[in-house]
DNA sequence: ACCTGAACACCGTTCAAGT
DNA sequence: ACCTGAACACCGTTCAAGT
């Protein structure tokens, strides 16, 4: 049947990627927990039970977030960078893909190993990885340890607060701030004395640097350690 | 009036910490999305407004989650230990008491500086690391890194699975160890080699003792850096 | 193949009462 | 002071139909 009506057809084509695009823009505006299925379905113009014909459940939907977001990390192609340098980079195309969703980024946390751009992801950290020398169990545990520390870095940014509203978002800022700044210096100097560190962030960019650095560095160790007791290469 | 019946009282008096420790049980039994108001009265033998008396809203109830978890961090008291023989301790002791909850720990992640005893980890980590000879603007974002990583490495722990239920849990399990084992070595073999490592933990002890030791080395490997602009004693 | 519509069991939370 | 009871607006998800 041909549509013969004037009128507009607010319904976008449905698919998984229509369906996820929009959960995540929900999420940037509101904060993650806004992200229902039927808030879905009316933002699409489309029933409560349109969205199940591409998500088995709400859990398959948070998958696909995750993989969307896994999907949007550039990683570098050809290298002609050592070991360590190459992994610098990788983390930071993790971090800067996750900073432009920040709300979402949490769903990442466990679920790396559940799609594809994922798993591309820690194929490749773990190949860095085993360059390095690591044996292949070290190998999983360390590449799980950095990939965990970089999302859990990205959830935890001082200036994120989970963003359930524009307005209402400075307003936890300041309460936070308020909070931080209302603690007994007697009790907790090193806290007050970090606390604007704590709250806002003076540049994001920098932050996140510092997060990548201290992992890498934190793998270099374990690295030294272990040449330590085989051999003296550099 | 005096309870002149024999029936049982069910009802146990009510407060914080009965209500927090029984969300905790719950959530240890069937996983973090157990934990409602409502099961929680049900298993209290009270109605579903009941809670609301000890929590302003389920936000509360979750702070006080993560506030006993970290009320049950062991802190060293006195100390013969280096700057970073402490932190190590104090990370190991952070990390034991969020393995005995594992499905709620991640409420830890963005919940540091809400309690009291959160506050007290906090101040313990940051003066460490102002000993170390960090600025206090590095202290805020390293100590906040630390502890982020720390909370996620729990979270994502290899043999964690969110435990919805104890027999369901070993289905999850071998589900994903199938997932990992079917793929196709060709592309990812990195990731089908330490496939089995990924599922699960041969020994938990030495898996988060290499993750303390991870976060330890990357901080000192900040130091290096600090101290070879500034000076150059060990 | 893809969407609708009604229904079910369950949530968090309000308000006004009870004792 | 602390708990109850009824009600409201919202969830995820099922099932049987529609086109």
């Amino acid at each position: 049947m041909i549509s013969l009506n004037g009128e507009a057809d607010n319904r976008i084509h449905l698919n998984r990627d229509v369906i996820v695009s929009c959960a995540i823009a929900i999420a940037d505006a509101e904060g993650i927990d806004a992200i229902t299925i039927r808030r879905l379905a009316q933002e699409l113009n489309v029933t409560a039970m349109a969205p199940y014909r591409h998500f088995r459940d709400k859990e398959d939907l948070l998958n696909g977030i995750a993989e969307k977001l896994l999907a949007g990390v550039n990683l570098p192609k050809t290298t002609c960078l050592t070991w360590d340098q190459e992994l610098a980079l990788v983390f930071s195309q993790l971090v800067a893909a996750l900073r432009l969703h920040p709300s979402v980024a949490e769903l990442v946390l466990t679920r790396i190993l559940l799609s594809a751009p994922g798993l591309t992801l820690a194929e490749l950290v773990f190949k860095l990885l085993t360059d390095a020398g690591f044996e292949s169990e070290q190998v999983g545990q360390i590449g799980n340890y950095a990939l965990s520390s970089l999302v859990a870095i990205v959830t935890t940014q001082p200036g994120a607060v989970t963003n359930p509203d524009p307005e209402i978002r400075d307003a936890l800022l300041r309460e936070k701030r308020i909070l931080l700044a209302s603690l007994s210096p007697r009790n907790y100097p090193h806290v007050v004395a970090a606390a604007d560190t704590l709250v806002s962030c003076t540049d994001d960019d920098s932050y996140y640097a510092l997060g990548v650095k201290l992992v890498i560095e934190g793998i270099k160790g374990l690295k030294s350690d272990l040449s330590d007791q085989t051999d003296s290469n550099l």
